[in-house]
RNA sequence: GGUCCCAUCGUCUAGCGUGGCCUAGGACGGAGCCCUCUCAAGGCUCAGACACGGGUUCAAAUCCCGUUGGGACCA
């Protein structure tokens, strides 16, 4: 046990994005390399803005993903008096001061300087003006240290320098009393004992003013890192437009969880040229050292190609089907799939699972094994279904249904021999089979097929298929 | 507008710290071939990048400066 302690800071304005969960992944990895703690904080200031449904979802989408908390969720319209506690401190030791200047007259302010070409910041009008009583319209301002600079030594970005003569006296407490992100944010992080603040490099800016506040109240400064964002294949934020956002989305999609993950801390982070990651792997070598500096663009087809990994090789085939049942009940196959034999479903993943690269599409090429009366498609049964062929297919009925052990082995030499004796190729018989048998010109091996339809099944579709290849046009 | 961050194939990246081993490696995607009962999977091959310009140096993707281009924050 390292005294690390990270957080995640979300505010349960929307849902969770695949952005915030790469922000806590990382928290996540940190504090797990280094078995440190990992604390969930829900920033619901903004109550205009944040919802119940939303933090819920937040908190499904980490359980989905496996990033477990050990302390939190911390909610920060539960500690509204310790801001104001500290708001407090801050005038009593002189280092924050009243400010009657309206938003409006701001407003005029900031052109004017804008137009002569001035720094646009609060011209500290109030600091001298010593108000004592808060009625009325009165913020609070931070009184900011207006010389020397402020350094931060980031994890991630190296050495960034601010000049503090730019620093803004900004407010902490607005009028309505509610404190402000970067007070609250400061309050919270001191009292939590947040070691190391890791989040998006769009709160870079934030860092030099909340730097010295910490110092005011005479907490520890924490560590910073930076992490650079993802953006959307268009180089712009990632939102809606990009498709699928919300995490939980990626889970209806048929994404592994585990998938997910690899593929997110990939997208920033590296270990030189391997790919596929286990969790355990990864909370090994995880390091800020390698977390590259610039942002990064969301590719759906390489997420895609890391969940295809995962399904053909990295799935334990009894999860995957366990995984796959929601997929089948939603494809209207569920209850047949249910009523199968006991270790029928396993085996149709492993027959599925190398041609499948979501549960979705597996659920979709699965339909053929689990329903009966399968469509056939036309131009399949026009090509393959020809009166040519019908009297081998009659051949292969007749020695199928005499044998006694219906296993690959057994369909394996029948076919072979019948083969023989015929004169013809594998693929003349095989796909006049597949499509009888599937409806389809794709599907697993003809033999695995034929397993998976056990008998009764096979046999069944092969004579259906014949009748409709002696009716079929030469 | 001000401040800050960033810059290697279309995309994710290795290499950059401690310059030479880089005719810049891997992966996704693309093209092609092989394997093959179909579709996949797998294997192999090809196309494809150090943003630009100056320095420093015997030598720069690697160090320095500038330019350009992206991004973020503050309003």
């Amino acid at each position: 046990m390292s005294d690390v302690r990270v957080r995640f800071a979300p505010s349960p304005t929307g849902y969770l994005h695949i952005g915030g969960v790469r922000t806590a992944l990382f928290n996540w990895l940190y504090a797990r390399h280094h078995r440190g703690k990992f604390i969930l904080r829900i920033e619901d200031t903004d109550q205009s803005r944040s919802t119940e449904d939303a933090i819920q979802a937040i908190l499904n989408g980490l359980r989905w993903v496996g990033l477990d908390w050990d302390e939190g969720p911390y909610r920060q319209t539960e500690r509204m008096d310790l801001y104001r506690q500290h708001a407090t401190k801050l005038f009593d030791q002189q280092q924050a001061y009243w400010c009657v200047c309206s938003a409006e007259d701001l407003e005029v302010r900031r052109k004017e300087a804008q137009a002569k070409g001035l720094p646009v910041k609060y011209d500290g009008r109030c600091r001298a003006r010593g108000i004592t009583n808060s009625s009325g319209e009165t913020a609070l301002r931070f009184k900011a240290p207006q010389e020397g600079q402020t350094v931060i030594d980031d994890l991630i970005k190296g050495k960034v320098v601010f000049d503090n003569s730019v620093q803004d006296d900004l407010i902490i407490l607005r009028t309505n009393g509610y404190p402000t992100y970067n007070f609250s944010v400061v309050v919270d992080d001191a009292l939590m004992g947040i070691t190391h603040v890791i989040r998006g490099d769009d709160h870079l800016n934030n860092t030099p003013r909340q730097i010295p506040i910490f110092q005011a109240l005479g907490y520890e400064v924490p560590r910073f890192g930076h992490l650079p964002m993802i953006l959307g294949a268009d180089k712009t934020r990632l939102s809606k437009r990009h498709g699928a956002t919300s995490i939980l989305a990626y889970q209806e999609l048929g994404y592994l969880p585990e998938a997910m993950v690899n593929y997110l801390v990939r997208l920033g982070w590296s270990y030189g040229d391997q790919e596929i990651f286990s969790v355990a792997e990864l909370i090994e070598k995880f390091s800020f050292d390698s977390v590259q500096k610039a942002s990064a663009l969301f590719d759906p087809d390489k997420l895609l190609w890391v969940n295809a990994q995962y399904i053909h090789h990295h799935g334990e085939v009894k999860r995957l089907a366990a995984l796959l049942q929601p997929f089948l009940d939603q494809a209207g196959l569920g209850d047949a799939a249910r009523s199968a034999p006991e270790g029928w479903l396993e085996r149709l993943v492993m027959a599925l699972q190398e041609r499948a690269r979501t549960l979705q599409e597996m659920a979709a090429v699965a339909t053929p094994y689990v329903r009966d009366n399968i469509p056939i498609e036309e131009a399949a049964a026009k090509k393959f279904l020809t009166p040519a062929i019908a009297p081998t297919l009659a051949k292969l009925a007749d020695r199928l249904s005499a044998l006694s052990e219906f296993s690959k082995d057994t369909l394996e030499k029948t076919f072979k021999e019948l083969l023989d004796k015929e004169g013809i190729k594998m693929g003349q018989l095989a796909q006049p089979v597949r499509v009888a048998l599937t409806g389809r010109t794709a599907s697993p091996g003809i033999f695995d097929v034929m397993d998976l339809l056990g008998k009764d099944r096979t046999l069944a579709r092969l004579r259906k298929g014949i009748e409709r290849a002696k009716a079929g046009q030469s």
